[in-house]
DNA sequence: GCGCCAATTTGCGCCAGCGCAAATCGCCTG
DNA sequence: CAGGCGATTTGCGCTGGCGCAAATTGGCGC
């Protein structure tokens, strides 16, 4: 059963495609589905295909030689992701893990020169991609090396909420289960830290959270606080 | 006065191109100069052209709201550079600054996407160099994340010689002049640190150093300091 | 060869945030 | 609805490394 090329047509990624070449791309994928906290694909395996995620949250995590883990970031919808060996690369880098039941597209690695050169914007969108995580990145570096842990911590809710946030009655919520160890895995500190934090903004009415939760009420409040050092 | 093929031909980059292809792309490219501590483009200025670098050393510098400065990377010979463009941005998201005296080639953002479709080794080139950026990039998020100054400050010298390394009768020097505030800018930490650290490690026989300038000799220590936590 | 200036070194005090440990809390399961 | 377990909170003490400031050094221009 062949897919149908509407799961595809309004990604940003295959803007500008007709129905015949988005079936023509659609005719190598396959969907999968994956289980909460399933492994998309491991750091270090082979890369042997590239995804798309069509429905869900991936938490992209990169794991020390010591064990020690840090999130490299998360994957929202539409997102294509795996990249590993257009990028030259024979293994992925980082784990990708499902934080919530997730669909994806998949295509193996060898349909990549074919397609990237059938279809330029394609490869100018995976550029594109690969840009802005190439940006995210580097900004990460320059917060890691110039900020304090609160201003981090901060960044990094609002950026969350920025790309997969929910709007409720009590404010902008991160629309999937995140705890207080991941966020210290993406801003370089301690749960305990992060804990702390957190508690703190919610006694000044920042922001209010629970277990793997986090809602964001007064985002303007946790602007100044990432970028300043007051708020 | 057209450019000689012999200066890109040994690069990477190109290949597998024939002469006739090499001519073709170094019909759309400029040789330019420039002294040391000179800027060949500026942070968050219009990006109009990319860049190869032919000979000498570039230091990519992101300067923070706040004037804060770190060092993103140091480009060597051979290297492709300011593809801002390529990746989908409008400008330049950190200002390359000549380290040495520098010669670079220069092309207009207009041919890339004329030249990326005729030379898809170009293409796949590019590719892989932002990947390998990437890679580092995320590397340095881990380290920051998860490591202490030292082993971070020795992760950046054994970075350093591995990628611009010059034999000496004492070891291997860091072949242009960096200061211990360079070196503070790419690790996170303040240049007195950095002296502290490379007054100890000069003093246990494991670098000698003078004003912008730094050895290594004995690199096996160095690595040992970088992974653990003793050496 | 001298003087100037930037780069480097080093001492000292302080504190943000980590490590450890113990207590609670919410959910999910049986 | 009790039990169990992982997530979270919070107290406490310690310390790596920063900020400040002053002394010293090495090289370069004149």
């Amino acid at each position: 059963m062949p897919l149908d090329r509407s799961i595809i047509a309004r990604l940003s990624l295959f803007e500008g495609l007709g129905p015949a070449e988005l079936d023509s791309i659609l005719r190598d994928a396959r969907s999968v589905r994956f289980a909460k906290e399933a492994a998309i694909f491991e750091q270090e395996a082979e890369a042997r295909s590239f995804y798309v995620l069509l429905a869900g949250h991936i938490r992209v995590v990169r794991t020390t030689p010591d064990g020690r883990q840090v999130i490299a970031r998360y994957i929202s919808e539409g997102e294509i992701f795996g990249v590993a060996a257009a990028l030259g690369r024979l293994t992925y880098p980082a784990t990708a893990i499902a934080a919530v039941d997730c669909v994806v597209l998949v295509w193996p690695n060898a349909v990549w020169p074919d397609l990237s050169s059938r279809f330029p914007v394609l490869t100018a969108g995976t550029f594109k991609t690969v840009g802005a995580r190439l940006q995210d990145t580097q900004a990460r570096v320059m917060e890691l090396a110039t900020e304090q842990v609160e201003q981090r911590v901060a960044s990094a809710l609002l950026r969350l909420v920025k790309q997969t946030g929910r709007k409720t009655d009590a404010g902008i919520e991160i629309d999937f289960p995140i705890s207080r160890q991941d966020i210290a895995e993406m801003t370089g500190t301690t749960l305990h830290t992060v804990s702390r934090l957190l508690s703190a903004w919610e006694e000044r009415g920042i922001i209010v959270s629970g277990r793997q939760r986090v809602t964001i009420t007064d985002a303007h409040r946790l602007v100044m606080l990432a970028e300043h050092r007051d708020g």
